[in-house]
DNA sequence: AGACAGACCTGTGAGC
DNA sequence: TGCTCACAGGTCTGTC
């Protein structure tokens, strides 16, 4: 990366930066919205259609001109507010977005840029193209990809009731349950695993056999990863000055994914490892049931 | 309907 | 050293 295209505010990416779970998208939110709030589009270049789905060859004439009003979030879907529409772009496993003074030349994986009228430049990064970009001109609420989306973890929406009558008649491992989008959005394999663990949750019991007391917990743990995850997510991105690599953050905080046969931080049995729904699980046999 | 497998993609690391 | 191959991840789609 050549550091003279880097702004302070920009997000910096490199190959070890982690999947995009929800504190990091909020992250990229707050750091490309205040660039970019109010201008108006000039151009969208996209080198690389195929992401997740192929991007629409008549996007880039639907958003010229178009003024940007906010840069709003559901789940892990950014939604970039126009005069009349909104755009719906998803980070996937790898993307990640950073913020040009102007378009230099792109490096490889730089698949889209955003250029508006000053000649701010948004650069969409992504290596595994899970991405995604939609546009829509209707309420965006209605979207297909957001009209089943479930409450979001931080919001008062998310309760142990919310959870416990969901649940209810589940056969679904409480890890998947949890998971799925329809239940809370943003919740990815490695904050589930570390939820449940904070929570004493067995990642295989059935959700509707989880008692409402510990869905409680598990509120209350959902809660604190991610609220700890952002906080990070944030120091990160102002120490991001320097181009070499990741933070460093990441797995240190992490109490079991990842760490298989490391002894667990409560009662020092080995960390488990096993495979639920073709995911990797991580989980302390002993603190979790 | 719920549950589960399959699909998409590429960088990484293990094993040969 | 160089090759092959399994694996990781989010989430929609299709099938049972």
């Amino acid at each position: 990366m050549n550091s003279a295209t880097v702004l302070p505010e920009s997000l910096g990416y490199d190959k070890e930066r982690p999947v995009p779970e929800l504190p990091e998208v909020e992250t990229t939110r707050r750091g490309i919205a205040p660039p970019l709030l109010g201008k108006k589009i000039r151009q969208l270049i996209v080198r690389e259609r195929r992401l997740r789905w192929p991007v629409s060859s008549r996007l880039a004439k639907r958003l010229q001109q178009q003024q940007l009003l906010s840069v709003g979030r559901r789940g892990k879907y950014l939604l970039f507010q126009l005069d009349s529409g909104c755009i719906i772009w998803h980070l996937g496993m790898s993307g990640s977005m950073r913020i040009l003074p102007r378009p230099g030349a792109p490096e490889k994986h730089d698949h889209v840029d955003l250029i508006m009228d000053d000649g701010t430049c948004l650069r969409f990064r992504d290596p595994r193209r899970f991405g995604s970009i939609h546009y829509t001109s209707k309420p965006v609420d209605e979207h297909k990809l957001l009209r089943h989306l479930g409450p979001e973890p931080l919001s008062a929406a998310l309760t142990a009731e919310y959870l416990f009558m969901k649940s209810r008649g589940r056969k679904q491992a409480i890890k998947h349950f949890i998971m799925d989008s329809k239940t809370v959005v943003g919740l990815g394999n490695i904050y589930a695993s570390e939820a449940l663990f904070a929570s004493g949750i067995h990642p295989k019991r059935q959700a509707g056999r989880v008692a409402s007391g510990r869905y409680a917990g598990l509120v209350r743990a959902i809660h604190a990863v991610l609220t700890q995850a952002m906080e990070k997510g944030g120091t990160t991105l102002r120490d991001f000055t320097d181009s070499r690599g990741r933070p460093g953050y990441f797995r240190h905080e992490l109490a079991v994914y990842d760490r298989k046969d490391e002894s667990c931080r409560v009662c020092r049995r080995p960390i488990k490892h096993l495979r639920l729904g073709q995911r990797a699980t991580y989980y302390c046999g002993g603190c979790q049931r």
